[in-house]
DNA sequence: TGTAAGTCATAGATTTTATTGATTGTTGAT
DNA sequence: ATCAACAATCAATAAAATCTATGACTTACA
C-alpha cells in the first residue's frame, strides 16, 4: 500500500473514470489501473466494480476503504503542513541555558531584542552551573549554552560572544576609595568575598589574583549557594570587598550610593564569554540569530568578539 | 513522502540508530540512511541530529513529524484491517430485491437458513415490483434481485432458482369442489381477482389463462395495491375464486378451513423464480450462497432448477 | 447487423527509483 | 596513533513505476 495508491483509488471515486481520475492524477491511464490492480490484489478486496460503460461503481468494501484513504492522506497532509510549519529555525522552542553570573545581566537585555528579531522562538531559560549546563547540552535537554571559557568539550562547537574585565566593589568609603586601579596583587591584603566552588567565576577570580584566598579562611570568605548579588549587598554593608564581572555592574541608584567600582590596573583580568552547542545540531541559525542578538545588546564596558 | 519512508522515521525514532532501525525494517542501512535524507530534503526539515558516536537525537519538530508519521501509519493499518474484514464476501451488508408475490412465502424460509450459512452477512430487504426493483439494480441501491422470468437487461446477469406451478384457491363448497385439476379455459367463467398490473404474476395469470378476463368488468376484478393475502381472505370469504402461486399456499388451519385449493389441469402454468445482479457485481459468492440456500429453502411443489 | 466510439486491461520498452555491499569519512575512546 | 562504531557515499544492480501502443469488450447508432 502506497500514498499514491490511495491518491489514486480517491480520484477514481470522486471522477468515476479511469481516465478522468489518470489524469487528475498527471499519470497515464494504465499506469492507474495497474496500481489499483496492484492495490486490490493486496488487500484482497476488489475496490471498483469496472463496467465498459462510461460508469464505474464502488464496491461497498471499496467505499470503505476509499473513505478510510481519505483520512490517510489528510493525517499526511497534516503531517506536511507541520514540517511546513517548523521549516523556520527561528520558530518552536528553543532551550537556552545560560551560568549564574551571566544569566541574571544578559538575559534582561537579551530577551526583549530576541522577541524582536525571532519573535517565532519560544525560548526556554536554564541558569544553572557551567558543569550541569553542559551536561544537559550534551543530552539533548538544551540547545545551547552560554559559559564563559575556558571550554573545550568534544562534539561541542563555541563561539566566543564579547570580552568581560573583571572589576573591584568596594564599600563606600573604603580604604582604596581614591585609588584609579587595583593590581591584582593587592586583592591578597583584603576581606574577599566570592561564590561557591560550582562558579567558574569563583576560579576565575582565583586564578587571576594571586594569593587572594591566603590569610584568612576560605570558608568564612565563600558563600555557597549564594549569587553575586548577594554578596554585592554584603559588600554595601561593609563585610568585605569582592571582585565582580563588569556586566554586573547596572548603574542604580543603590549602586551609587553603597559600593564603589574600581577597575583592575591593565592588564584588566577578564573572563571570555562564549555560547556553545553541539557539533551537529541542524539549527545552527538559530544559534548565529542569539549570537547576533546578544552582540547587540547594551552590555557597558565589554568587547564584542565578531 | 512515502508510508515507507514515515516507517523508517519511526523505527529511527524507536532505535536510537540507524543501523538497528533498518535491520528491524529489513533493509540495508543505506536504504534508509537514503530514504530519511529524502524524506528530510522533501519536508524542508532535519528529523534527525547525528553524531557519529551512539547516539541519535530527534529534533523538536522532529518528534512531531514522527509523532504525526504514527498516526498516518496507523490509520492506514486501520485500512488494511477493513480490507481484511471485508474480504469475506459474505460478510457485510447484502441489500435483496424480492418481488411482493414471492417474498412474504420465501422470506421466512431463507432468512433463518441463510442466517444459519452466512452468519456474518446482514441481510436487506425491500419488496416492491420488477420493475423499481430492476432500476434500483441497475443503480447499484440493491446487490441482487429475485424476480420471475420473463427478466432480461443488458448489463444484468441471471439464475433460474425454481420453477413454481400456479393453482386455483376457491372458496369452500364452491361448485368445483370435487374436481381434480382445473383446465385454464374453464376460469374464463368464474369471478377471477386479480392483483393490480404492477405484479407480474397479475400478467402472467391473464396470459396462461385465455378469456379469463372476459365477461365481467375488469376494473371490479383488479385489486390495486392489493396483495395475494388479501385476496386469499376475500376467496375465503367467498367473494370469487383466484390463482395463486404454489408457494403462497401454507397449510394453515386458516387454510383449510375456509379455502380449497385445485391444482390446473396438466400443463399447468407456471412461473420461472430467477436470481439477477449486476454482470460485474464483485461478491458473486454472495449470491451463489443465496441461490443455494434458497433451493434448500422447503418450498412444497415446487421444481429445483439446478 | 455492422461500425464507430468509448472504456479499461494488457504488453513491451524505457525511465526512474530503490536497494545493496563495499568503502569512506568522522568521531570519540583506548 | 590506532581502533571501533557509525552514518554517509559510491557504483552496480534489481525492482518499480510509467509510458505508448494495442487489445478486448460494450454500447450507441445508423
Amino acid at each position: 500500500m502506497t500514498l499514491t495508491e490511495l491518491r489514486y483509488i480517491v480520484a477514481v471515486s470522486q471522477k468515476n473514470h479511469f481516465g478522468k481520475a489518470a489524469q487528475s492524477c498527471f499519470v497515464s491511464q494504465p499506469t492507474l489501473s495497474i496500481a489499483i490492480k496492484k492495490l486490490e490484489e493486496e488487500l484482497g478486496v476488489r475496490l471498483f466494480e469496472r463496467s465498459s460503460k462510461n460508469e464505474i461503481r464502488i464496491t461497498e468494501i471499496g467505499q470503505q476503504i476509499i473513505n478510510q484513504a481519505y483520512v490517510v492522506l489528510q493525517q499526511a497532509q497534516i503531517l506536511g503542513e507541520i514540517a511546513q510549519q517548523g521549516k523556520d529555525p527561528l520558530s518552536g522552542q528553543f532551550r537556552l541555558g545560560v551560568i549564574y553570573t551571566i544569566g541574571p545581566y544578559l538575559l534582561p537585555n537579551l530577551i526583549p531584542k530576541l522577541t524582536e528579531n525571532a519573535p517565532d522562538l519560544k525560548l526556554i531559560i536554564e541558569e544553572n552551573f557551567t558543569a550541569n549546563l553542559f551536561q544537559s547540552l550534551k543530552q539533548g535537554a538544551l540547545d545551547a549554552i552560554i559559559i564563559s571559557y575556558p571550554f573545550e568539550e568534544p562534539g561541542i562547537e563555541t563561539e566566543p560572544l564579547y570580552e568581560e574585565p573583571f572589576i573591584v566593589a568596594l564599600p563606600k568609603n573604603h580604604d582604596w576609595k581614591d585609588r584609579d586601579a587595583i593590581p591584582t596583587e593587592d586583592l591578597a591584603s583584603q576581606d574577599l568575598m566570592l561564590l561557591g566552588s560550582g562558579h567558574c567565576f569563583r576560579d576565575q577570580v582565583v586564578e587571576a589574583c594571586p594569593n587572594c584566598m591566603s590569610g584568612n579562611s576560605e570558608l568564612t570568605r565563600t558563600f555557597e549557594g549564594s549569587s553575586l548579588e548577594t554578596i554585592r549587598h554584603m559588600v554595601a554593608a561593609g563585610t568585605g570587598i569582592t571582585v565582580l564581572p563588569r556586566t554586573s555592574i547596572v548603574n542604580s541608584q543603590q549602586n551609587e550610593a553603597m559600593i564603589d567600582i574600581k577597575p583592575f590596573k591593565s592588564p584588566s583580568p577578564s573572563r571570555t564569554v562564549a555560547i556553545a552547542w553541539r557539533k551537529h545540531y541542524p539549527r545552527k541559525e538559530a544559534i548565529v540569530t542569539i549570537r547576533e542578538t546578544i552582540q547587540t545588546c547594551p552590555l557597558s564596558g565589554v568587547d564584542i568578539i565578531h
